[in-house]
DNA sequence: GACAAATGATACTAATATGGTATCATTAAG
DNA sequence: CTTAATGATACCATATTAGTATCATTTGTC
């Protein structure tokens, strides 16, 4: 099970990388160098995430990427939702319950609850804690 | 994400429906009826439990299968284990530090927390407890 | 013993998700 | 006009999940 993708955690690790940079521009290529992640994959990820407000794009020479909101704001349950749809952790299995004669399913309530810890978890963990290391 | 594949699910669902049976063999044609599960896929379902010692298997005509243990020592968290390996929430992802300034990577001891967290709350989830109704 | 009804074993197939490539278009600096 | 950058998009490869098919073995009943 993979509470985080690839693809998701390659955009942790970008966003931190321009992060660093401050107001400079970062192009694909700087980000291959530091970060050793395939340059297709990875251009396809800025995309997304400057599509998604997340990232500033400057095209032509000398352009590249910056962060187009504050790392306090850039929290992982966003990104999470970004390339793999909202968190959820009990897909749709259980419309109908496991044990036919108890009328509202356990399982499903013990899942929700996990859910609900799984999130409550994340919901603080913004780009900039990562990086200054917020995280208890 | 899926805490719990389809497997899973299947399985707990049959040994709801074949625990509620008591001392009763029930068989795969039985199964099917009540829980409209497709047949060869249940079938190998029930095999895996019979070889993993959670359910008893009698072959020949009037065979079936029963728990091979009691209902309170077939922990979800083992079922779990049986069809998806154990849980882990963060596959390997994180062996390098996302931002490599930071010696121990943050995101990775988030999700650690994470995964206790996960275990903990399915510790004690046990079939008797889902047939019961014994779920906070 | 023959037959029927059950599980055991195992190999195969289909569908989906994930991870990644390739290509061409567009933009902007020099 | 050339070059270096991103935008858009279609495609491909691999792994995982879900499910099927088939034949072997066991056992109760006539």
């Amino acid at each position: 099970m993979k509470l985080i993708t690839r693809d998701t955690d390659y955009a942790i690790r970008a966003l931190c990388f321009i992060s660093k940079r401050k107001h400079e521009l970062t192009s694909v290529a700087q980000l291959v160098a530091g970060l050793k992640v395939p340059r297709p994959f990875l251009r396809k990820i800025l995309q997304i995430l400057n599509k998604k407000g997340i990232l500033a794009s400057y095209k032509g020479k000398g352009g590249g990427f910056k962060l187009a909101v504050p790392p306090e704001k850039i929290h992982l349950l966003k990104l999470i939702g970004i390339f793999q749809g909202p968190l959820k952790i009990n897909e749709c299995l259980f419309k109908k319950a496991p044990c036919p004669n108890v009328k509202t399913c356990k399982l499903k309530k013990k899942i929700d609850n996990i859910q609900k810890s799984v999130i409550s978890e994340l919901k603080d963990v913004s780009l900039a804690s990562l990086l200054e290391g917020k995280v208890k």
